[in-house]
This record gives C-alpha cells, sequence and structure tokens, in this order.
DNA sequence: TCAAAAGTGTTATCCTTACACCCATGT
DNA sequence: ACATGGGTGTAAGGATAACACTTTTGA
C-alpha cells in the first residue's frame, strides 16, 4: 500500500545549502551566480541535482557545494525541503513534474572564496534583520507599506487578521522584536507582494536572489538563532582560539541584536562552554585579551548548552 | 549551473505521515498494515508516493492518508526528508535510484479507525520512552546489552566515546533522562544492532515497523515533546473543553513524565493558555472539575506560549 | 592623559520548585 | 468517614537583568 512503484513523470530532486560564516563582525553566506534569472535575481545558493551516483543526500550536498565552490563543509544540518510554492516546472514533452528542493544549513569556520563564489552580508537580503544599530531606517518604510496591505484587505476581518500578524511578526506593542522569525517575516513581505520574487520593483526588503533561495536563507538564519541558544553551534563559526569579545561580537552579528557584555560573559563561564588558555592578544585594542577555546566536555555535562542571549542593550 | 536539467535515473518520492492523538492518557499512533515486509514488521505509517496530481507535498499527503486511513488532517507539520539510510531501490532494468521519503507529524483529535487502519501506543513502539510509572523495568535488559556493546569496540577510545553516548542519550549519573532525545535513543540502539529494524531477533527495544517508518516515528515524538513546550499544540489533540486534570494527563502522556501537579496548574493559568467556561464536570472522581477552553488570543500576546515542563513528581 | 576594551563585584527582581493545606463529590 | 481528585497559598532558592566600578593597553 506504501512505497509504491516509479511514476511516468517522476519528481526533480534538487539540494542547495545556506553556507554560512562570520566574519569581521558580519554574518556572511556563500553566493554563487545563477543564469536564466530575472534582473536582480542573478545571485543563489550553491545548488544542484540529487544525482545516483551520490550515495546520501548530504554526500551529494557536499560534492556540489565543493564544485561549485571550492569549499568543504562541516557541519551540516538538513532543514527543510521546499516543493510547495511555484516549484512545478514541465519537463520534456507535455509532462508537469514536481521540482523538490532538501535545503540544507552549513557552518563552515574561514571565508575563502573561490571560483566565481562570493561572501555576503545576510543583511544584504534581509536588511531589516540587522538591530544592532538600534532599529534600522529601512523599516519605517517597509512598515507603512505591510500597513497599507493589511488595510488593503476588501474583509475587515481579513484586515484585523493582516494587522495582528504584522504585529506579531515585526515586533509591535506588547511583544518586542524576536529575532527568530525571519521566516515567518520574509513570508509576511512575500505575501504583501514587497519582495522581487513575489513580484515587487524594488528593493525595499532586501535584495533578491534566485528561485525561493531567499525563503530558503531565511530558514536558514531562523534555525541557527535560534540553535545557538541550546546548543555549542556558534563555535563552528570561530576560530580555534578568540576572546570572550569577539565571541559575543560574533553572536550578536548572528542575532541581529546587541548583549549585555557583563552578563554574557557570566553566562558564558558558568556554563562552562569555554576555558581559558595561556595566550593573551593585543589585537583587539584596548586592554589584552585572554584567549579561550571550545570545551568539548560540555557536550557530555549539560543536557543544552548554548548561550541564552541575556537580554538586549542600549549601545 | 544549478536546477539542473531531468537525469535518467530520477528519485522516487515518498510521502509519510506520524499521525498523532491522545485518547485515554494514552498517546497513540495511526498505523496500517504493510505487505510484503520481514516478520513482525508489517505495521506501518499511513504512506505513499508523491504524484504528479498532487498540488504540494502536504496535499500529496492529506491525499494518502484519507485514502487510506479515512481521517482527515488538521494541524501538519514537516519532520525530516529520509533518504540517507539503505533507502535505495533497484528500478526497472539495472538502473539504481534513489528513495526519499518526506515524513510528516499530524495531531489529530479524535481517534475514530477507518479501513484497516488502527491506533497504537506509541509506547508499543518505544516502551523505554514511557517514564510516567518510574522507570520502566524493560531498561534493564536494554542497558545491558547496551553496555556489552560499547564494551565490544576494539579501539578503547571509541568504547569510552559509546559509553559517553549512551550516558548521555539515556541519561546516566550527572545529566537526567531527557525526554526529547527519542530520535538519539532510537538511532543508538539502532547502531548497537539491539532493533529489529538492524538485525535484532527480539524485540527488547520495542515493536518494530516497516522501511525506516520507526524512525520517523521517533523523529515525530521528539519534535512534539519539544514543540508542547514553547507552542500551544497540546490543544491539537484535546476536546474543545477539558479539565486541567485532563490536559496535564495527556501532556504527561506525551511526554513520558508526571508532572508536578499544583505549578503545572499555575503554569497553564499564568501563561493565558487556557480560560474557564461555565461548565463543570463529574466525570473524572473526586470533586467535579471545572471545564476550560484554549485561549486562542494567547498567540497574539506571548511570544512562545507552552507549557514548559515544571519538572518531575513522585507519583 | 584619555579612549577603548577587558574584567570583577553587587543587588533587586522574577521565575521555578517544593511543600502544606483546604474543598467538593461518590461510596 | 474516607478516598479521590480539584483547587489555593506561600516560602526558599536560583537565575536574570541592571548597576557601578577597576584594570590594562595604545595613541
Amino acid at each position: 500500500m506504501s512505497e509504491a512503484e516509479p511514476s511516468a513523470a517522476a519528481p526533480l530532486v534538487g539540494l542547495a545549502a545556506a553556507i554560512l560564516a562570520a566574519t569581521l563582525d558580519e554574518p556572511r553566506v556563500l553566493t554563487v551566480p545563477v543564469a536564466g534569472q530575472p534582473a536582480g535575481r542573478g545571485e543563489g545558493l550553491p545548488a544542484g541535482p540529487l544525482e545516483p551516483a551520490h550515495p546520501t543526500l548530504e554526500r551529494g550536498l557536499r560534492a556540489w557545494v565543493e564544485r561549485q565552490t571550492g569549499q568543504t563543509l562541516g557541519y551540516v544540518e538538513q532543514l527543510y525541503t521546499f516543493g510547495d510554492r511555484n516549484r512545478r516546472k514541465g519537463g520534456k514533452g507535455d509532462e508537469d513534474r514536481h521540482a523538490l528542493s532538501v535545503a540544507y544549513l552549513a557552518l563552515v569556520r574561514e571565508a575563502r572564496p573561490a571560483a566565481d563564489a562570493t561572501w555576503q552580508s545576510w543583511y544584504r537580503y534581509f536588511p531589516y534583520e540587522d538591530r544592532r544599530a538600534g532599529r534600522p531606517p529601512c523599516l519605517d518604510a517597509l512598515m507603512a507599506r505591510l500597513d497599507g496591505w493589511a488595510g488593503a484587505a476588501t474583509d475587515p476581518e481579513e484586515s484585523r487578521r493582516r494587522s495582528d500578524r504584522i504585529g506579531l511578526t515585526f515586533g509591535a506593542a506588547g511583544s518586542g522584536w524576536n529575532e527568530e522569525r525571519v521566516l515567518e517575516r520574509y513570508e509576511l513581505l512575500f505575501e504583501a507582494g514587497l519582495v522581487p520574487e513575489a513580484g515587487a520593483a524594488d528593493d525595499v526588503a532586501g535584495h533578491a536572489m534566485a528561485f525561493d533561495h531567499r525563503r530558503m536563507l531565511a530558514t536558514a538564519l531562523g534555525r541557527l538563532r535560534g540553535k545557538i541558544k541550546y546548543r555549542p553551534v556558534v563555535f563552528e563559526l570561530m576560530p580555534p582560539t578568540f576572546t570572550l569579545g569577539q565571541l559575543q561580537r560574533v553572536v550578536e552579528a548572528l542575532s541581529g541584536v546587541l548583549l549585555h557584555k557583563q552578563n554574557f560573559r557570566r553566562l558564558v563561564a558558568q556554563q562552562g562552554l569555554v576555558e581559558e588558555t595561556e595566550a593573551v592578544t593585543a589585537e583587539t585594542g584596548g586592554r589584552p585579551a585572554r584567549l579561550m577555546r571550545f570545551r568539548r566536555e560540555v557536550l557530555l555535562e549539560r543536557p543544552a548548552p548554548g548561550l541564552r542571549l541575556p537580554s538586549g542593550r542600549a549601545g
């Protein structure tokens, strides 16, 4: 009754990777040029079709990424399988086949571009997600357009639902900004027609990407922002040794919000996430800082070691 | 460079659903008979291939489930796409094609069996996951076998790693039992060869299922056990009105651990998850209880409304 | 001497946990 | 009367958030 025979129009299965890094206080994603896309959408994630020669999905993904970017992947995690929205494709002849894409999140340590791949800031694609310098100015225009969309609903009931949703995802009165809701915000902008992928003429809501790659990237950012709180995944992005200040600035870059310094240090220390090395560095300006390293043993000790973000800070 | 043309041996894509419910203090999963499987593995999840006629993955899943079980699905959420382990299948002729399966979690309110589908307790497949009556006796035999597996490694370094992993996933000294690690525990048992799916001769580690459906079910249980803590998904399993005692027993059934009554009630109340109705019921034995209903407004008010399990209780 | 970043300490507040106890019904 | 489950109050402990302050370097 299950696991049936191959159908005539078998689906296409693609693999795509959101490869993330953090260099110089800026979160990055590895992009490749994509031909044959509408204007302004010539950037995409490394991707390629699943081939019979690939032993597993993940191995297939690693092969594609290395071929397209020269980057070797370390930490890899499956995100989501997309296939629901505009992902049908006419094949040879008249048949209409599904086009699925299994998206992955990958975290890498160093950013060395290869071939024609380039590292870009996350916030090129999601400018409103960076609140490290306070509420970003581009949000004003965006909220105005969103409010317009909410008011444009014919049904007043629907209009109220839209307003509620805007408040919930973008943090209106009462509930504050939740940095994990990257995907929900993108999907709202998509539905409101404010992104080029959905027909918008300008880039108020950030730069576009090929296919639904920006949706995949949004999924990846949200997943990572959530995961750093209960798993020590930040250290996949750090060099072997680092200062607490550097660690904090990377976490701030990823989450897009500023943290309270003293509490952050205490948290990291008492969670046993890091241990001191002998060395210090004077490269950070000001008083030299002790170099730390990740304590692998914490994985055996604590149930959910991570960096519960200790609330905001002014500046 | 990405999204290439259809290859000769296109992959097979299946859809599968772990449909969960809770009736009479017992967590249930909807199963269907599967023909052509080894002895003892004739039960499986509702599943079927993705077809060109399906508008989306999720709609395809709903269609298969209704056809096979008569059950209409409400809440549905994608879990994971499996394709990595023993999931290659010889097709017609000599070609070797991938066989993927996109697994979903579904939560339904009522348990009314249809066709030859049957509701089974979760703990038929994962007896060691039910700790409501304290540490289950079957764990003794299981831990002994696991320790044997750890000791059987040729490399002493590997042996230590295995022991660490057993302690981490099954909760040895220090770190306690973590009810969310259902998948990690199943995968450990799989690697240790203690489940029929991996060649074991007996059922110490629970009843087997067809294909890798037990792995999917483990993924679903872990996801649900985690999600009830920060999203009000339990209410998808409850009738429209219920008593706080019933709600607590459902949460206990899902998580497999007992909760502290007073704290659970306070938590539910102060989170604003429920509101009182006029009615009371005397069907629970003892003093009649007030019937409550889910407060939908909480979704707009709180960032992550859920039932943070307020630690254990003796009995 | 001053700016900048590292690093230490302390206190108020809230949430979690645990314990003790009363209430209303059926047998 | 008593067993059973419903329901309320309150005190101890730990984690979080916010504050002030010292130390060490380079310009």
